[in-house]
DNA sequence: GTCTATAGGGCGATAGAC
DNA sequence: GTCTATCGCCCTATAGAC
């Protein structure tokens, strides 16, 4: 047994999601998530940039699975179709409702999180503007075609969080459908 | 002659928005922007909630005046059709080029002010996807074309601010189009 | 207007793994 | 020996409380 216990990273991300949770963000200081997590405050800052950006750690991994994505999808779709597809795929990394929905729950309820939660999304959204400049597309249909594909993505998630639909492909299929519908 | 210069809001937001763009935001301390105003640091949080907020005065008349144009509206427009028209005659709140590109300049070089910018974005995306409702559009359908219209918004916005449209009109206008040949 | 808690960065020391 | 995670105590500025 070593002085410390392995996992500290896995253990800060556990105790401050729960913490957010059952007593609020503002509520909460680094603090008390060390202390539940049994590290010092300097330990979560050396994990964590900052004490919103715990609850979004995997969002890098998933821009990186994206960008491939788009990059590797069938020439002969759109970047529209493109987009729809990619976004689609991305429900493997969504697999637990519960712990999505707690963790949502605890992003709608303070403002500094939705700001990080909406800057992930455009970090995103460029990274595919990018990604479809690459394959060819102009500037300016690369940047619309990736706020359309985040903005179904967004949509399609909220519904499926609020149990509007079943699943997370369900819910952007409803909104790629509805979006046919508004420029029809 | 009262014991205080008046225009104290207005000489921080400007000694704010200098100092930003001088050295950084990260660089420059709420006491540099009081000292350079004359007031105390108190005084700056009585005007603004924060050192972000600062730049973003305007947003909230800007909504106010998209969700009264989105209402009034002409009954036979489609959604998107709406937000295009109403989108197009925010240009009047955005007179002078070279403060708006200052400003943007600043917020482009910094993260947090880039998650304001965005929360802001968000907040009038709500606020019109609201305005379609209450005229009987569905749901999903107010959503999506409410961000639509800011995906157009923002990236005809950056266009002319680039210098890449000869005004705000224009880049949306170069937007829309582009957005068509998307889903045609 | 003053007082204070907290965020978050810097840096050297230490204790493990290899 | 090196490399890396942690500690602990330094510091300042933000922003809220009183």
């Amino acid at each position: 047994m070593g002085r410390w216990e392995p996992g500290a990273r896995e253990r800060l991300a556990r105790a401050a999601l729960d913490l957010y949770v059952e007593r609020g963000f503002d509520e909460t200081s680094v603090g008390d998530i060390a202390a539940r997590a049994g590290v010092t405050e300097r330990t979560f800052f050396r994990h964590f940039a900052d004490k919103r950006e715990v609850l979004f750690q995997g969002s890098a991994v998933l821009q990186q699975r994206v960008v491939a994505a788009i990059a590797a999808a069938d020439h002969r779709l759109t970047p529209l179709q493109i987009m729809i597809t990619v976004m689609r795929e991305t429900q493997e990394y969504f697999p637990d409702h519960d712990f999505v929905a707690a963790r949502q729950a605890a992003i709608d309820r303070n403002t500094s999180l939705r700001e990080r939660e909406l800057l992930k999304l455009a970090t995103m959204r460029a990274a595919a503007a990018d990604a479809l400049r690459a394959r060819g597309v102009d500037d300016l249909s690369a940047d619309l075609a990736a706020d359309a594909g985040v903005s179904l993505f967004h949509q399609g998630f909220q519904r499926w969080v609020a149990g509007a639909a079943p699943d997370l492909v369900s819910g952007i299929d409803d909104a790629a459908s509805a979006l046919r519908g508004l420029t029809a």
